[in-house]
DNA sequence: TACTAGCACTCATGATGGTTGAGTGCCAAG
DNA sequence: CTTGGCACTCAACCATCATGAGTGCTAGTA
């Protein structure tokens, strides 16, 4: 693909993410500030059909790109913009600083990237394999109720009510927690679990079912983040053009809820430590088939531990998306991160 | 309104319900049972509309019911139908016994309704303020971070993290957390932070940092639920053709997305203790002008605390919907009170 | 008096067909 | 290699028309 083609191609893809119509060769011809008749557009559009860059919707249409288009086009052709002064002073507003309640940072990025992108915005909770286990506390609410609670080193908190066969007293249930926090903690919530696992095949001790019952929530607690993730900004995809109205629509929204195959997706981009782009068919996630995720891995304390981003249609401003993402990723990182 | 004109409203609305679409003459002569002809179903059809019963998008279309023949028909004409025996099944199984924890209740009664009905369904969270401290704890998390924890008699527990002039050691952090539970402890949520308010005017220690911060702490578990109400399934809405396409969806969703006008809402419909509903524009609020909420309240331990329903379109099937609301209800004021 | 049949009228819906204009591919000349 | 020209395609738009469901009104009937 010789100079010209690129300029020509870069053109019209901006172009299309701008206005959303196919371009066609007259527009185009004009617009690229090249001194080339629309003719000669044409010859160079087809030479870019004809090798998988562009697609016309039908014949009397303009070309639109194909996801191999946009992909050489971010890779090769696309200058990413600073982030805007504006955004990013939203963005340190928003999650700049640490805020008392990691729930609440989390949920003011996922809401942000919706807004300032006008899609939807994503946020995988952290990862907690690697947390350490700081405090516990078993607390009776009522009779044979027993209410288990975990502090991590990051300052989660998760708590379980355990249902007893015996009533337990005040006294036996902080003996019960110093116990345990003696014992393990300090330690990862990963090492916890499996030291208890192997500690509770040897006693059989009244106390056990609460024991038993904690190692669960701790086992909660890794298993659960497995599944969470916080999404919102969907129904701004109904202002799509290219996605309103359709069954596939209604399809992303069902996929999006369903989350599985999203998690899978999004924990093979936190390998890297880079800003990730998967466009349409990339994904290999049918649903997402129209559609491109910007994701970017965000680090607590030097350790990547989840990922952040958006979802959208193909046809996104990359060049300022992509800034976006990444800038929103570091600021989360680092208001999870102890100051 | 007559014997004849009731029986007619009645099946005409009923017709509606099951198709979406006006109910002509001809139709309604047909099904209603009674042998009269299309042309009396006619002048009956017309004195209903006079009093405002029923509307006719326009001249040569059948008719639809108003709110107000819907208000009739719920009130007058509707016989409720008990739950079905699956139905139930499913509530008992997702929520008819208590979890370890609440806010998995909420999530699960939230979603229950909404895959039912078809339709939204939504959860306000349960009122604390009559709730009683159980338990505080004071956790160092880091230097000058200390992380504090409020657990309820219910089972409640919300943390909070505070940052520090000084650092703290253990060992303080546990006299002043051993403090507040014997000063504070076993008293209502509301009268600890009253107490809490005055007690710090008066002494100006190094440690009031932390309990200010614990009062604030307090303070947003009362003022937290004025606000949060848990909602799914708003992407039903799509498949409705009276709403699906218009700009009333977008609205609707976003009024959703704002909550505090419905809140504001269901607040007014905890009063009683029976099934609610707000048909059309009855609820005063114009984005659910096309709506119906039907809402119950739920109790815990006697005393109501919250309330929940499905918001949908005005043509729902009430017959099925109030028992479900109401069956729902019951459950999760069960599952969340003490066995 | 209450019901019904008949009739003229309305109006959304859907099919038909013609026009327009943006856009293409190809070819021949520069 | 580039360009102008030309025939061709096709979505989008618009007007027209037929259809049929449904109405209101009136006059006749039980």
């Amino acid at each position: 693909m010789d100079e010209r083609a690129r300029h020509l191609l870069k053109s019209l893809i901006e172009q299309h993410i701008a206005n959303g119509v196919p371009v066609g060769s007259r527009q185009l011809a004009r617009d690229a500030g090249l001194n080339i008749s629309p003719a000669t557009v044409r010859n160079v559009m087809a030479d870019l059909e004809d090798e998988g860059y562009l697609i016309s919707p039908h014949t009397s249409a303009g070309r639109i790109p194909t996801h191999v288009g946009y992909r050489f086009f971010v890779d090769a052709l696309l200058r990413v913009v600073p982030l805007s002064a504006e955004s990013n002073r939203l963005l340190v507003h928003r999650i700049g600083f640490r805020a008392p309640d990691t729930e609440q940072v989390l949920h003011a990025a996922t809401g942000i990237l919706s807004e300032l992108t006008h899609m939807a915005g994503f946020v995988r909770v952290p990862r907690r394999a690697t947390r350490i286990l700081r405090h516990v506390d078993f607390i009776a609410l009522h009779e044979r109720e027993v209410l288990a609670i975990f502090v991590t080193d990051k300052g989660d908190v998760e708590n379980r009510l355990i249902r007893t066969e015996h009533p337990f007293g005040t006294a036996e249930l902080a003996q019960a927690a110093n116990f345990f926090n003696a014992t393990y903690g300090g330690r990862p919530l990963q090492d916890v679990i499996h030291n208890l696992q192997r500690d509770l095949q040897q006693s059989r001790h009244e106390m056990d079912r609460i024991l038993r019952s904690a190692m669960e929530l701790g086992e909660e607690m890794l298993e659960e983040d497995q599944q969470r993730m916080l999404i919102e900004g969907e129904f701004q995809w109904l202002d799509l053009p290219e996605l309103a109205g359709s069954e596939r629509l209604r399809e992303l929204l069902a996929a999006v809820r369903q989350k599985r195959d999203l998690v899978h997706l999004l924990d093979e981009s936190m390998r890297g430590s880079e800003v990730r782009l998967f466009i349409g068919e990339e994904s290999g996630y049918a649903p997402l088939s129209d559609c491109s995720v910007v994701s970017a891995p965000y680090s607590v304390d030097g350790e990547v531990v989840g990922v952040l981003g958006v979802i959208g249609p193909m046809r996104m401003p990359y060049q300022q998306i992509i800034p976006l993402v990444d800038g929103t990723a570091q600021l989360l990182g680092r208001a999870l991160s102890q100051s």
